[in-house]
Formats: structure tokens, sequence, C-alpha cells
RNA sequence: GGACGGGUGGCAGAGCGGCUGAUUGCACCGGUCUUGAAAACCGGAGUUCCCGAAAGGGAAUCGUGGGUUCAAAUCCCACCCCGUCCGCCA
């Protein structure tokens, strides 16, 4: 949510970001809305005052015939207040809904055009001999996964992971514990569901045809996409003392996607699940240091992923293509030898700095030395690991002419063996 | 799931229909004193919104939402949360 007043003061500005953003937003009747709601607060306040006055009076009345007229006032100021207010909290809550959909501001530098742009590829591609297989074939051949009985137990794009592959799950998740306990983040395991409020502070829309969230029948609770909505909520309406800032969390969740309207898109095996398990990182900190930790967080993904010996690139995504909150976004792709004919990219982390846009709604602030008041907090968020996709691009990458896959260096500690498919 | 008790400002903790946006203590900020600090004393201070160029004025806010009343932190209802006891249970 941006601030009303910010729009208000630089409506040239939003309009244009709205465009760019494409994202339809009518920000003149937003401001219309709020004006006439402003006008109306004004007499809705000046009747509250006269009320006020009248029940002053009422107990100083001389009286008793005194008192009745004044009673009788006080009554016919309570209908007229109770008629007005009604439109007043009507327009009120139109014009909060207009703001809810309004985008956050973005970053000068992010890609305003139609394209990603792609600001560096890391690492070499793996060169097979023969055509190298998906990671559906791997897991089938190694055992490391059973879609079939998913499919009988849930539906399509569900899975159960078996033997070393639950292994490789594990030993992705410490990976990513361990990394980014050692960059100072606190691990935190976090609740799986969370209140549909929580999740629309976060950005998240948990009703509608369009909506990619599972809710639990007969509650308000939904199931979480991203642990970003728990550890986003585990401060809502908190106010932060501006030395406990940066305040850096490891989260561990599974994460529920329904992905409507994905059918047909690469939806075999790992890679679009409406399960899955993820390490995320989350920040929250104050504005002068937002870029620095969106780009330290970036550098984290990287190296996890230089850590795995997978090859990447980096997109910095176009404002066009960015989710509501974000304010910059980057992902990584990795590369994935055995998608489509030659391989092809596929996206495996995501980052990206929401400045105060969910803080405004959450009700996250700071406050400390220096200033009056309290300030919104900004919130990052950006994948260390997520699991499926994870497990895909080292399955893929480190397969070899024998069947079986090699565990990068970096995982063999937390794997205990150093390939997947042999014995022992 | 059942029975009680409770949710008040940054924290602690009074108030239990009008004089209470709220006594008090701690913490906080400014000042006096001091070589400096502590103590003591004096003063200040919540948040959101509306009007206003500003000074300033006004409204709301005592878990949340409704209700009763001329008037509610105080009474009634529903919900949420937190304690305690009982039952059930990995």
């Amino acid at each position: 949510m941006l601030d009303l007043r910010y729009i208000r003061e630089h409506a040239a500005e939003v309009k244009a970001n709205c465009e760019a953003r494409r994202v339809p937003c009518d920000i003149d009747a937003l401001l219309k809305l709020a004006a006439e709601r402003a006008a109306l607060i004004t007499e809705v306040q000046e009747i509250q005052r006269q009320q006020n006055e009248v029940a002053k009076l009422t107990k100083q009345a001389k009286s008793d015939d005194e008192r009745s007229k004044i009673i009788q006032q006080g009554r016919e100021l309570k209908q007229l207040f109770e008629s007005k207010n009604a439109r007043a909290d009507e327009i009120d809550s139109e014009t909060k809904e207009l703001l809810k959909g309004i985008p956050n501001l973005t970053h000068p530098d992010a890609p305003r055009g139609e394209e990603n742009v792609t600001v560096r590829e890391v690492g070499q591609r793996p060169r097979f001999d023969s055509k190298p297989l998906d990671h559906v074939a791997i897991c089938d051949r190694l055992g490391l996964a059973d879609f079939e009985s998913a499919a009988k137990v849930t539906g399509s794009n569900f899975y159960y992971l078996k033997g070393d592959g639950v292994l490789l799950e594990q030993a992705l998740i410490n990976y990513a514990l361990r990394t980014l306990v050692n960059e100072g983040f606190t691990p935190v395991t976090t609740p799986d569901l969370a209140r549909a409020s929580i999740l629309e502070g976060t950005g998240y829309i948990p009703r509608g045809a369009e909506t990619q969230i599972y809710t639990v029948a007969n509650t308000d609770l939904c199931l979480i996409a991203t642990a970003e909505i728990t550890l986003a909520g585990m401060y809502a309406d908190e106010i932060i003392e501006v030395d406990d800032l940066p305040i850096r969390l490891a989260g561990l969740s599974h994460c529920f996607r329904t992905e409507a309207g994905a059918a047909g898109r690469a939806t075999k095996g790992l890679y679009r699940v409406h399960q899955f398990t993820k390490v995320e990182m989350f920040e929250f900190t104050t504005p002068d240091q937002s870029e620095a930790t969106h780009q330290r967080m970036l550098a984290i993904e990287e190296k996890i992923f230089q850590g795995l010996e997978v090859p990447y690139r980096v997109i910095d995504t176009s404002i066009s293509d960015m989710g509501g909150p974000a304010y910059r976004k980057y992902d990584l792709e990795a590369w994935m030898p055995g998608r489509g004919d030659a391989g092809e990219w596929g996206e495996v982390t995501s980052t990206s700095n929401c400045t105060d846009y969910q803080a405004r709604r959450l009700g996250i602030r700071y406050k400390g030395k220096g200033f009056k008041g309290t300030r919104f907090v900004h919130m990052l968020n950006g994948t260390a690991i997520a699991c499926g996709r994870a497990m895909i691009a080292v399955l893929e990458n480190h397969q070899q002419s024998d069947g079986t896959v090699r565990v990068p260096a970096a995982l063999v500690p937390f794997m205990g063996k150093e390939v997947i498919g042999k014995q022992g």
C-alpha cells in the first residue's frame, strides 16, 4: 500500500508508474473519492463535536425541563450522525480498496520494457555425450520420487520423495540453513498456515478466481504460498527498536500453490507442484539499508548455486512483470539440461525489495533516536532454496553417463555420500 | 471440547456510566545542579485522521466488531487472543 498523501502529492508519478507496470489504476478516481471522504469526515466530526458539547450540557442542566430539551437535541444529533457516518464509512472502505490495488513504486534502474534483462551468466553448462535425461527420468531410474502414487492420493502435481530423493532434499535444506546462519540469519520454522488478513497484508490475494492460495474450509486460514507470509506476519503491528534492526530470518516452511491457470505449462515432475519445501531469506531493515540488503540477498543466492555447481543467470525483472509489492526483483534461473529439446533456463530463486509497501499494510514500524515518532521498516525476501526446483537443477546438471548423479562437494557433508544411485 | 479469570498508553498497573485520553510507577526526551556521571528537582511527550499556509483547532482511539444511552474504558452481545483448572490427545 502506498501512502495516500504521497499519491496526492505525486499523482503524475504514480500514474506513470502504474502504467509502466501494466496495472490499470484510476488515480483520478481515487483522489476524487479521497477528497469526498475528507469532506464527509469533516462534516461527521463537526456533528460529533456538537454531540460532545450536548452531552456536557446535560449534566449541567438546572431543571428537568431544560434537561429533557437538551436530551432531545442529543437524540437528533445522534440520528444525523448515524446517517452521515454510514456514508463516510462506505466511502472510506471504497478508498481503501482502490488504494490496495495500487502497486508499489519502482526502482529507477529496474527495466521498463516488455523484456526482462539478463544481468550476467555464471558457470559452465555441462557437456554430455548423449542427450541428457530430464529429472523425471532420473528420479524414475534411481527411485528418488514417485509421481504415480501421488496422482492417486492427491491428484496431479504432487509427489512422493523416496530414498536418496529424501536425503537430497534434506541436504539442500541443511546446506541452505547452514549458509544463512553463517550470514547472520536466524533460522525459523513457521506455521504452514496463516490468516487471510496476513496474506492480504503481504500482498497476496486469498480469494477470487485467479488466486494461487488454498484456503481451509470453515476457518479464515490459508495454506501459505511462501514463508514470506508468516515471517512478515511475525512482526505485524509491532514497533521495533532501531537498534534491533536489521532482523534477518531464514524461514523453513512448506509452500502451497494452486497453480490456477497454469495447466499445460511445464507441469511435468517437480517443476510446477502444489506443495514444496523452501528455505526463505527475510529481512526487516531501515530504508537506507534496503538496497544494499537486496544486493546482498542476491549475492547469497548466487553463492548457494555456485556451491551447487549449477550454471545460472541473473535476471533483473521488468517492472511490467513484477508483483504489486515489489520495488525491484531479481530472479536466478538455473540451467536445466533435461528441459525441452536442448535444455532450458528455469527459475529457481527470486528476491524482492518491497520497501515499505508491506510494512504499511501490516503496521510494522521502527523507532529510534534522532527522529520523532515511528517510521515504516523496509521488508525484503529472497529464496535460498526452493527444494523441488533446486533438485531438478542438481540432478540434471550432475547426471553421469553411467546413470548415477554426482553430489556436488558442498552437499556431500549434508548428504553423507558422493554419488546418488550407487550402492552404499 | 468444558469451567473460570483476564486483555487499558513503550512497559508495569489504577479506573468500572458523565469531572478520565485516562491516577501512579518505571523507561524516554529537554532543562537546572555537577569537573563529568549518578541522585534530586522542574518541564515535555502516544497514535491515526480532519480543517488550516502556519500558529492552532477538532475528531477518533482503553483486544476487534456490533448494541444500549443525550453520554461508555466502564453496561449488553458476538468474535479473537492470553492465563488457570478439567477432559482428550501426537
